[in-house]
DNA sequence: TGATCCATATGACAGATGTCATATTTCATA
DNA sequence: TATGAAATATGACATCTGTCATATGGATCA
């Protein structure tokens, strides 16, 4: 039997996974959380094989959630099931110690066949994004660019980025200026918009 | 027994959601779609009590498929399943013909009474969302700043936009600037933001 | 048949944005 | 320890953006 946490922010849709689970012989659901805190604290007390981790929770998300999982207990393997295909989430998924990434686009049948092959000791991931997140490469944003970038893309004006990070209005411009550069993009949306597709925001 | 039809396009939470569903009792799904337009050729086929129509789905979206299923089947409801609570989804799904709309951040056990009421020929709605609807009001937008917006969230730059649409630059930036103050906001991408979030886009 | 709204357009102006050159400080690392 | 990268800052410049006044033609509606 392969003991499965699951992690998961929309109630609905967690309540779904936890029943299609239930439906394979050879899985059991012991525990369900809402967010990376509690999805942590599961793993703590329940000691799964396996714990399925969204990445979009809050405050605590799954990338960090599959940190402290993988510190605090290095035999529980972690599998990652997000909405978004993005070649950034992938690479730091795993940098951070995650053994498998599925897609929720995957078909049924990939997500137990995914849980028995990281129970087993397999990397899981989709081929076509592994291969795009070669073709990416890694994150040219140095932190600050990051930091930037994530405010300008609510839409609002430089002198509140500024206000926001406690910068000068000068320097969020640089910052910017730099960010579109090595986003090969024309303005600050454009590229928020390109750093958020390829998972680096 | 109720019959279901169930359309979503991510696979792993349509599979999900069926296996929900079929954990009741009195609910039985008898078919599945991928987008909207494979929806209303279900529906057609299997003349269900209910269809479950998720809105996020291409190229033909939930909203649209409401629209086509109570025309040529008045006799079947429609309940609308989507992520986003977004109170101008709401007030068009309802425009549409819908009888019900339930947010995925519900509880399992709501999905189940939901599909229960509006077959019973309630209509089903989350009232913190119906109060949100009614606060925001209807869309103050004309169509061509809606385009406008459409095109702006994009990131490109007026130029951009006016070729898209066709239109001398100007214009865009005219629509723009009248779209700005309707949302009460201080940019382009404020009010595109602001308007998406209100489920105007 | 006016009144009003929408779609479209132009010109002018002030303010915001993106780029570039340049500079200091700190920190890691070869 | 010297080198380089990152974080931070300023000033200057050209361009883009948002606003406003104004105009025309079509649609709708009382």
């Amino acid at each position: 039997m392969i003991r499965v946490v699951l992690a998961e922010d929309q109630n609905l849709v967690r309540g779904a996974l936890a029943a299609l689970l239930s439906l394979e012989e050879d899985i059991e659901v012991v525990a369900e959380a809402a967010d990376g805190e509690a999805a942590v604290a599961a793993a703590l007390e329940h000691r799964p094989d396996v714990i399925l981790l969204d990445i979009e929770m809050h405050p605590v998300d799954g990338i960090e959630a599959t940190r402290r999982i993988r510190a605090a207990l290095p035999g529980t393997k972690v599998m990652i099931l997000t909405t978004f295909g993005r070649p950034g989430y992938l690479r730091r998924a795993l940098e951070a110690g995650a053994s498998g990434y599925l897609v929720k686009d995957s078909s049924p049948e990939r997500l137990a066949d995914g849980v028995r092959g990281v129970r087993a000791g397999r990397i899981v991931v989709d081929p076509a994004l592994a291969v795009a997140s070669l073709e990416r490469g890694p994150d040219p944003l140095t932190d600050r660019e990051r930091d930037v970038l994530r405010v300008a893309a609510t839409g609002v004006a430089v002198t509140e980025i500024a206000k926001t990070l406690s910068l000068s209005a000068g320097t969020v411009r640089n910052y910017l200026s730099s960010a579109i550069a090595k986003t090969g993009t024309a303005n600050r949306m454009e590229a928020a918009l390109r750093a958020r597709e390829s998972g680096w925001l």
